[in-house]
DNA sequence: CCAACTAAAAGCCGGACCAT
DNA sequence: ATGGTCCGGCTTTTAGTTGG
């Protein structure tokens, strides 16, 4: 099993969003990675750049950050021969791994756009690097570019940044100076693909919460009323808790509820509802025991969302 | 420029409640 | 019945990151 850090560079309609192919608004025109084993040492690269299809010239501000002669990308292979030539360099097992979340993403509406099947398995974990970092280095919440934490870690330079092979050498890099077994704990979910069924569902357990991601729901009511998705079970006994705040909502993204399990003590339950591409609607659950305190804050939060509303309503 | 994410603020709407 | 206020739920807007 390989860890494969890879970087993607991607091109967009240069004649601006109304010109666009809406099926493909980014267009890859770069794949880099580094393959390291499982101590972490890099023992290959992949490079290639890719012949758009779409936008066969860079957008002014692409133009700006990244540096590439379209003239070459003429002479570069096709998107489906390149990522099948990237996959089969990944191997059978690999570990993906990134600066964020987005490469993914854009990855797979490449391959859906070309027809390709998907190469992924379902579910599709990966570490994400960029969170990683600010797990272990920050706040947890902060997203830093990768030029900040290359410079903060003192990373060797010379590459330059925004560079497909580049990037994936400076992420390699970070991921190297981060706890490996924090790192490997805290693995991320890809959404591109959610379950479709309650098959499909998948429940995660980390060290300290777990993680439950639901199958599509028409709409948010539809998703809030699924007995599952509002269920709240401790995830150390797997029985009920009882619920003592009933889920509410503070900032319309996210859901909060407080319950009581009798063995374990206090469980936060939190629901973010995220849409898919076909603008359905899908649950990611986390369940967290907590101490009195924070479960105090909850308390407050849900009281201070209701002073909120009053002064609203009165000015 | 375009997309995704986050957080906070503002706006909309309908039901509950109360006084007239 | 009517009008006003409160409240909860939801959407939209705005601002600031990141990614390219």
């Amino acid at each position: 099993m390989d860890y494969i850090v890879f970087d993607l560079e991607w091109n967009q309609c240069p004649d601006g969003k109304d010109k666009e192919d809406k099926r493909l608004p980014f267009e890859i025109i770069q794949i880099g990675a580094v393959k390291l084993n499982e101590q972490f040492e890099e023992t290959d690269r992949f490079n290639e750049y890719i012949r758009p299809v779409l936008y066969k010239t860079l957008h002014f501000h692409t133009r700006e950050i990244l540096h590439v002669d379209i003239q070459s990308l003429r002479r570069a292979r096709s998107f489906p021969e390149v990522a099948s030539d990237f996959f089969s360099w990944c191997g059978t097992d690999p570990v993906y791994c990134t600066w964020g979340s987005s490469d993914l993403l854009e990855l797979q509406r490449n391959l859906t756009f070309h027809g390709m099947e998907s190469p992924f398995p379902f579910p599709l974990f990966y570490l994400d690097i960029q969170k990683n970092f600010s797990l272990q280095m920050e706040d947890g919440k902060s997203r830093r570019s990768l030029e900040y934490v290359s410079n903060l870690l003192n990373l060797p330079k010379g590459i330059p940044f925004h560079n497909a092979l580049s990037d994936s050498i400076y992420t390699s890099r970070v991921m190297q100076k981060l706890d490996k077994q924090a790192l490997l704990d805290y693995f991320s979910i890809d959404y591109y693909r959610v379950p479709g069924s309650r098959k499909e569902e998948i429940l995660v357990q980390y060290g300290t919460y777990s993680k439950f991601v639901s199958k599509t729901f028409a709409n948010k009511n539809d998703a809030m009323r699924d007995r599952k998705v509002a269920s709240t079970p401790c995830y150390l006994c797997k029985k009920p808790a009882k619920k003592k705040i009933r889920w509410f909502t503070g900032n319309s993204r996210n859901y909060y509820c407080l319950c009581y399990c009798e063995t374990h003590g206090w469980l936060k339950g939190k629901i973010r509802l995220k849409k898919t591409e076909e603008d359905r609607v899908f649950a990611v659950k986390t369940l967290k025991l907590i101490g009195t305190e924070e479960a105090k804050r909850i308390v407050d939060r849900k009281d201070a969302v209701r002073r909120k509303n009053q002064r609203h309503r009165s000015s």
